[in-house]
DNA sequence: GTAGGGTTAG
């Protein structure tokens, strides 16, 4: 009898003080109640019998469900003890298969492979759960690996679910020798004939450095693809940059008449996004509505940053108006399209009406809007965001939102506030924050300060072509030329390159890319000619070369013509040749466009009459008219 | 009972 009214007193404390979280929602609380008071209830009233154990369980498991925290998961479990279901796997691993709370997640799994646990009750299934939960949040593969090794050691044969679990951790983790341990491990087991596994193989090789080859082999050798396999290898070659191959890809993939998905469309979209090829990016749409393609919102989220990054930004925020339902990640692409098209203002209001929506910012909408500030010199309101990033919205400022603030400071010409803001950030400030910084002591006059902040970052990153770039430039506004050219040579010696300029355009459905002084084109007499009437024309109207730009120790008249190869120069040329006048000029650049580029374009806008798009490695500068839109703060 | 590919920033 005892035991009975234990039970009850335990339930009855459960039922009205801790149990109860405030922040369950009505429905749900409803239902809690229903499944609580009820056949809890009855089954122990009735003797604890296996049946009724069972019933008992089935009860957890459902109320499992509902715990969605640690808190909750650790009353929960708690009670389950007290109940005398203790160490049921089974309970546990439905919560970590359903939980996104890392922590929860952790004491799920530290608790079912506590030392004290009986192995016997390890199986494929129990390793699956909990190898899978891992793979959920950021940062926690190597937890799913964790248990990957700790399934072998046991000796519980890993099946063909396991798999595709491990192969995604190794994927989050980039880490590429494991995956080839994983590798060789699915084909001792022999799963290389299963299409899920082989899919995801080829997306873990996609997501390591140095594997794409390896994911591009599986690929080819895999009996039957379908649009996963397809999506899964244009996804690789997209984020890896070589988004011509992915385009060419998708090409293959239609004569090969597997149907493409929306997933696919994704890829290919950031393909598209990384070219700057709008015209491209303008078929996809079409080719999504003419084929009825399933319009997720992740679909709409790849357009709206493809029409943003492409120039069109107004389209982006009609597309992004037009949508039912949004995510964060919609509302972080279109403020950060505003951003880079030097709208700050507008920016600034959609990230309000994004608050105002009940969406929550999150790390990566608040870089988005520093970024910005930056773009916009809006010094006062970047560093009240970043403030109130921590004061009201909980995130913990990560290295990227400080990298923004010493972007924003040094954009902005206060050197030594950055410099400040540096030393006193809490934590250790990383390569990235240092360049920026040195590029600032470059555009603004601190030389010396310049000088010794790369020689330190050189020491600590020895192989890191860009920072004896930034030296070298240092040394030619100094110039300093026997020093420039001792940086030379010792980057001769340990083999590094300058990654060279250049520019692309889409004219007719092709893109064409140039390089300084390129003359790999067929009608390079034709460019070159159109280049020469473009100086004179430019000088008549009063461009001024910008000579001290050239970052090399020649005569005047061999500076400006230097600079009059730069690949900019060369696109804009040829687009000047090949579209009818007034046509709108679009153009991408993979660098910082150059100072006397920008200053000439200016000029090209006016006298040719043309509004000029370019896009450089970090947002965009509309020329109409003798002016750009970056109001030459860039 | 457990499985695959996707978007924002850096």
């Amino acid at each position: 009898m005892d035991k009975y009214q234990g039970i009850g007193v335990q339930q009855q404390a459960l039922y009205n003080t801790k149990f109860m979280p405030v922040e369950f929602s009505y429905t749900k609380a409803k239902l809690f109640r229903s499944i609580h008071s009820l056949p809890l209830q009855t089954s122990f009233h009735n003797q604890l019998t296996i049946t009724n154990k069972r019933a008992a369980e089935q009860n957890c498991l459902t109320l499992l469900q509902l715990c969605d925290s640690l808190p909750k998961l650790t009353q929960l479990h708690a009670h389950i003890f007290k109940l005398g279901l203790r160490n049921n796997p089974l309970v546990l691993t439905k919560f970590a298969s359903t939980s996104s709370d890392l922590n929860a997640i952790d004491y799920a799994s530290t608790f079912l492979f506590a030392a004290d646990a009986k192995t016997h009750l390890y199986d494929s299934f129990l390793f699956n759960t909990v190898i899978r939960a891992y793979t959920q949040p950021r940062d926690s593969k190597h937890n799913g690996i964790y248990y990957y090794k700790l399934m072998l050691e046991y000796g519980v044969l890993a099946n063909k679910f396991t798999y595709p679990f491990v192969l995604k951790a190794c994927a989050g983790l980039g880490d590429l020798s494991l995956g080839k341990t994983v590798h060789g491990c699915v084909l001792k087991v022999g799963f290389d004939d299963d299409v899920h596994v082989l899919n995801t193989m080829v997306h873990m090789y996609g997501c390591c450095c140095g594997g794409i080859e390896f994911g591009r082999k599986v690929f080819d050798e895999m009996p039957k693809s379908d649009p996963v396999s397809w999506s899964a290898i244009i996804g690789g070659y997209a984020r890896l940059g070589m988004s011509i191959e992915a385009v060419g890809l998708f090409r293959k993939m239609q004569i090969s008449g597997v149907r493409p998905d929306e997933i696919t469309m994704v890829s290919v979209l950031s393909a598209c996004t990384d070219l700057g090829a709008l015209e491209l990016g303008k078929w996809v749409e079409s080719y999504v509505e003419r084929e009825n393609v399933v319009n997720s919102v992740e679909l709409c989220n790849a357009l709206i940053d493809m029409f943003a990054k492409c120039g069109d930004v107004d389209k982006a925020l009609r597309l992004f108006r037009n949508m039912t339902e949004r995510s964060i990640v919609s509302w972080t692409s279109v403020i950060v399209g505003m951003a880079m098209h030097g709208r700050g203002p507008e920016a600034f209001s959609l990230f309000e009406e994004m608050k105002g929506a009940g969406v929550v910012p999150d790390d990566v909408a608040f870089i988005g809007l520093l970024n910005a500030c930056s773009h916009s010199g809006l010094v006062e309101e970047g560093q009240q965001h970043f403030y109130s990033m921590t004061k009201d919205f909980g995130i913990v400022p990560k290295i990227e939102h400080y990298g923004c603030m010493v972007d924003l400071l040094s954009r902005a010409g206060l050197v030594k506030e950055a410099l400040e803001f540096v030393q006193k950030m809490p934590i250790q400030p990383n390569p990235i924050i240092w360049r920026t910084l040195i590029t600032a002591c470059r555009a603004h006059g601190e030389l010396n300060l310049g000088e010794s902040i790369t020689k330190e970052l050189i020491r600590n990153e020895p192989m890191h072509e860009s920072n004896y770039v930034l030296l070298s430039n240092i040394y030619a506004k100094q110039f300093r030329w026997e020093r420039k050219t001792k940086i030379r040579e010792v980057m001769e010696k340990k083999g590094m390159r300058k990654i060279p300029g250049s520019t692309m355009i889409e004219l007719d459905n092709e893109i064409y890319e140039f390089v300084a002084g390129d003359k790999s084109h067929s009608q390079y007499k034709d460019i070159y000619e159109m280049l020469d009437e473009m100086g004179r024309k430019l000088k008549r109207a009063g461009y001024v070369p910008t000579t001290s730009e050239v970052l090399l120790d020649i005569d005047e008249q061999d500076k400006e013509d230097a600079l009059n190869r730069h690949s900019e120069k060369l696109a804009i040329a040829f687009a000047l040749l090949k579209t009818p006048p007034g046509t709108p000029i679009r153009i991408v650049k993979n660098l910082r466009v150059c100072g006397d580029c920008h200053s000439a374009t200016k000029f090209i806008s006016k006298i040719y009459n043309r509004e000029i798009v370019v896009r450089d490695r970090n947002r965009f500068h509309h020329f109409r008219d003798g002016l750009c839109s970056c109001k030459d703060f860039w």
